[in-house]
DNA sequence: GCCTGTCTGTGCGGCAACGTACGCCAGCCC
DNA sequence: GGGCTGGCGTACGTTGCCGCACAGACAGGC
């Protein structure tokens, strides 16, 4: 894999992958680009190929907590593959780095012509939906802390990097808890010797200790993603 | 509507609920019944009449937290839409009445040969995804109460009735609160003249009320709902 | 050098919900 | 009638997080 691929075209018959993206153009995100708005029309379908992205939920409008995250192993904007061209939530920009980009037109097309690709696509959206359940549950049950690693955890993977940019402030919003509570729960991880972090550069020290440290959720993600869309 | 009726089927062209009606077959649905658990084969979908069911999360394996219900004018098992034959959540009857059920095998069948049921059941998917999103934020956010009084009403809406069965300890675990956290907030709806309970029987006294005592996420889940399955 | 803005750490009072436990009441069965 | 069970109400100490406020630390621009 020498170019960073994007998993979802990975997975489809070279053919299909071709004329996939032969439609596509290369873009490249910006760290805090709003993507899609909750209600607002979808022009644009993205797959990640080394950036992620959060989908956030609202309240009356206000985007309040992360429910979902779009990396390298899907794609934004898969509600066109319901045939539905309106975002349901606030798809905000994570991680930055390059995508692949359709119009929303020719992936219509090209996913009403190509079975393989709707297959697939479904069954993204199913690991979708296990992913929503569970973060439901997840900010209800579990404390920060092991919130937090697994929040950590799970942006590694979309984004393939030890140490990314994120200050606690945003790290609060995502995980809908105040900022001193990142404080804490950051400065627990970090007395353990599993992260570091200095003005908004966080590393992952000890992934496995990490690991240990998330609540069962990321490992249940794991589990759900890896049924439904390991390679064959 | 003479008959209790799925408004999913009365969606669908004359032609193609005939035709699934014909596959389907009456049963009637006890209350306590689990009908699907995460993990396993699904077996049957469900179009429930004049009953409704509960999907619920696990948390390593046990369930938690009801993040959707699916009454009169939804599925249960639309996972099938998307090619997987896996349920999601723990699925439990919480309003007994009659429903339709189709075996897996004809139903997918009868999916692959009809453009307008996937057109309307993956719009179904999409209002379902669009309830978990809120569901998470609902749970994070809103008291006990408001949420209580949301959840009375979607299950009203879902059973077409005033008053029904439950339990505090049942609502509790709905809500994944304490059962002495639904004793004070049934309590405060009551002296408010909105509803009224007796030993698990509760009656909607002042739905108006409750829909002003009930957090914004009901008035949003009713939105998405119209916005994209209201009869054309 | 200094100033400014950003990021992080700490402290304090408050509160909603938690865990637990006990008592009351209604209905049912013997 | 007496006893049992299931459903509900109340109480008490605990806790994890909230809101707010403020102070220190570091980086970049001038």
């Amino acid at each position: 894999m020498l170019p960073a691929t994007n998993h979802l075209l990975a997975l489809l018959p070279r053919r299909e992958r071709l004329r996939l993206l032969a439609l596509s153009s290369p873009v490249q995100l910006d760290i805090g680009t709003v993507l899609s708005e909750p209600g607002e029309p979808t022009r644009f379908v993205y797959f990640p190929q080394d950036c992620f992205i959060s989908l956030v939920t609202t309240i009356e409008g206000t985007p309040v907590l992360e429910v979902g995250m779009v990396g390298r192993e899907g794609m934004l904007g898969a509600q066109l593959v319901l045939g539905v061209g309106v975002a349901p939530l606030h798809a905000l920009v994570q991680g930055a780095g390059p995508a692949q980009r359709i119009e929303a037109g020719p992936f219509r097309r090209e996913l009403a012509r190509s079975t393989p690709l709707q297959r697939l696509l479904n069954r993204y959206l199913y690991v979708l939906m296990a992913q929503l359940a569970t973060s439901a549950a997840c900010t209800r049950f579990h404390r920060v802390s092991p919130r937090l690693a697994r929040w950590l955890l799970m942006s590694q993977d979309c984004a393939q990097a030890d140490t990314f940019h994120l200050t606690q402030e945003f790290l609060a919003y995502m995980l809908g808890v105040r900022r001193v509570g990142i404080t804490a729960a950051a400065g627990s991880l970090q007395r353990r010797g599993l992260i570091g972090y200095h003005r908004g550069e966080i590393t992952v020290r000890n992934r496995a200790g990490l690991e240990a440290a998330a609540c069962s959720c990321y490992a249940e993600d794991g589990r759900v993603y890896s049924r439904l869309l390991a390679r064959p």
